[in-house]
DNA sequence: TCCAAGGCTGTAAACGATTACCTGACCGAG
DNA sequence: CTCGGTCAGGTAATCGTTTACAGCCTTGGA
């Protein structure tokens, strides 16, 4: 009834007729070993089945060869591409992920924090669902190694993977300009959310840049019913459609754009598809032309098809790219000298890719 | 420079003075340990910020409290809901979850079990992507408790999860024949796969309980591309539209189906969203009413959102319950004695949910 | 009063690797 | 011939828990 307990390295050392350090100095490579006795170890390995230990080999080293992933929950799925990309950094690494959802509660961020670490993880990379919940479990990380990354990235000392919101505004702006758009509005970015101000910031740069006019930042939550709200604002707001030509369709006549607070608004950045979806449905459902009167696009994808046919033009997050990054900041942090967070923290940024949709020129 | 080495049990032990026994037994709980002692020893705990080694713990335990998850790769994420239902099911149970996609290549599949294998996981919950590459790895697995889960069930001993394909089908056939289907073909199911073989075998069972005429299992990539390539070989093969009214619209009058081999087919069934999409695009395009001529639904669907407004019908799978229902099977497996693999394996099948969309009736 | 039965507690032996340290052997230079 | 240096390989300590075993103390019934 003994279950069976695998060899251990005794008993491939034995079987070999070597020293246990000399089996050892084989399974790790790197030392000196005669070859005979490399060639006896491998082949009692081999003859008995033996399988490393890693339960052992950590915890005399130190060492777990692990790396925590800590997502937010009810993320619908568009991380799974990150999952993807570091599970196959790491595998590169021959290091394994231990993967984590944030639980909603409280401080519950910090009790999988906890978890992580007295799992041993060598390392942690995290994708913070929002600041507040954020910062303590972050904080409580402080023993090995972390980099954040994802849409948020907050302050502290951690090395980090975003998104270049420069780029990623120039990008959508600019598409919106070349199709004609003169006067925009955000919709679902709140100016109270640090990153949302920063998005925002950059939104209005890069209007300045391709002189549009950037009108107001419209808040609503970041989900379809609050791209249907900030729709049916937009519609009261509008005391009456304008005349104007839209730049395609040669001389048709259309609205040039929708009212808000005197400017003949023609084009609209969502926060993210769903907002984008729900604008677009009700007001064309309303008579509006999109993108005929008014262009809309979204600053951030949640599907993942590569779809060459989309309703919304969207910027498309380079979530395989920011896997690789995350994890390759992680792993060089484990090399230098048992992190002694020297330095200062290093912060990537990539450029998000532009995919066209039915909502603008 | 010493690496911090947080504090360990011993010196919880001495700082609360008791045995390194009785502060383990208190960390356990579940002994009998007298009440002052317990207070002093949890007193100590978070006096000296000490954090529990699972490392050291499951060396001496010989149970990590891990549980491997082994995924398919190039999922485009339809399989997050399966990842985070398991993993919020690990949570409830105190367990971790080590995720690791297997690699397309030849036997590197048997590898990822291995690796997961020397990181002694507890148990391993499997989503086979296809039959020939899993055989070996799943009997590389042997050792400790495997279930599987997902679209493919293959035989072998291990428990399973997965899916109900004659309810499946029966709420597919049955709700395009209540949308007045008579004839039916199914597109991008392969006789050849054995999974795929049962599914047109239970397309079959249900079209004769409903009266409805199965005609042929139309074989095609299960992409896009496939959708496409079988429309065109269905507009090809129809050398005339039909007479004949559709079960809606009272008295419109609308070619009744499209001929394949003599028989005026009215409805079709898609292995995926992508089959459908693209058989849907190119009728339509072609002049084929869908849903007015030919109805069309999908098996399964690859897609995220819970959009009430959805183009194709289809089924969604009950990854969530499926998550649920794999961990459950593989901690009874574990409690049971020593994983005596007795009263052979469990198999546990779910029924999708019918989402009705636009390309049917 | 004595004994059996528990309840608590401590001692010390694992768990299965890694690795610091030491011992020889061997080699070329001085 | 001696000495320093390098390479191979063995010995044994160590990582931080869990847990079998044994000892002690109480308690209650005979």
């Amino acid at each position: 009834m003994t279950p069976v307990a695998g060899p251990t390295l005794v008993d491939v050392a034995r079987e070999a007729g070597v020293s246990i350090a000399t089996a050892s100095r084989v399974l790790s490579g790197a030392q000196h070993v005669s070859e005979s006795r490399s060639r006896a170890v491998r082949k009692a390995i081999t003859d008995l089945g033996y399988r490393h230990n890693a339960v052992a080999s950590a915890l005399r080293s130190q060492r777990t060869e692990t790396v925590g992933l800590i997502l937010p929950r009810y993320t619908t799925g568009f991380l799974s591409a990150l999952i993807e990309s570091v599970s196959a950094a790491l595998d590169d690494e021959g290091m394994s992920l231990v993967l984590r959802y944030s639980a909603d509660g409280d401080d519950h961020d910090v009790a999988t924090v906890e978890s992580m670490l007295s799992r041993r993880v060598d390392g942690l990379i995290i994708c913070p669902p929002s600041e507040d919940v954020s910062r303590d479990a972050i904080a409580a990380a402080a023993r090995v190694p972390v980099v954040q990354v994802g849409r948020h990235i907050f302050g502290d000392g951690t090395d980090s993977v975003g998104l270049d919101d420069h780029r990623a505004t120039d990008l959508l702006v600019g598409s919106l300009a070349d199709g004609g758009a003169r006067s925009l509005v955000t919709v679902g970015l709140s100016p109270g959310d640090p990153a949302d101000a920063r998005r925002i910031a950059a939104v209005r740069a890069s209007c300045e840049l391709r002189d549009v006019t950037f009108v107001e930042a419209i808040t609503a939550d970041a989900v379809l019913a609050g791209g249907v709200a900030a729709a049916n604002a937009l519609l009261e707001g509008s005391t009456s459609s304008r005349e104007g030509t839209a730049a395609t369709g040669a001389g048709r006549d259309v609205p040039r754009g929708v009212d808000v607070e005197q400017h003949a608004v023609d084009a609209a950045i969502c926060a993210n598809d769903d907002v984008a979806h729900g604008l677009v449905t009700v007001l064309r459902l309303n008579g509006v032309a999109v993108p005929g009167t008014l262009q809309v696009a979204s600053l951030l994808d949640v599907s993942l098809g590569e779809g060459d046919d989309r309703e919304i033009t969207t910027l498309r997050h380079p979530w395989p790219a920011m896997g690789r990054e995350a994890v390759r900041l992680l792993i060089d942090a484990l090399g230098s000298a048992a992190h002694a967070d020297a330095g200062g923290a290093r912060r990537v940024t990539l450029a998000p890719r532009l995919l066209k949709g039915r909502s603008s020129r």
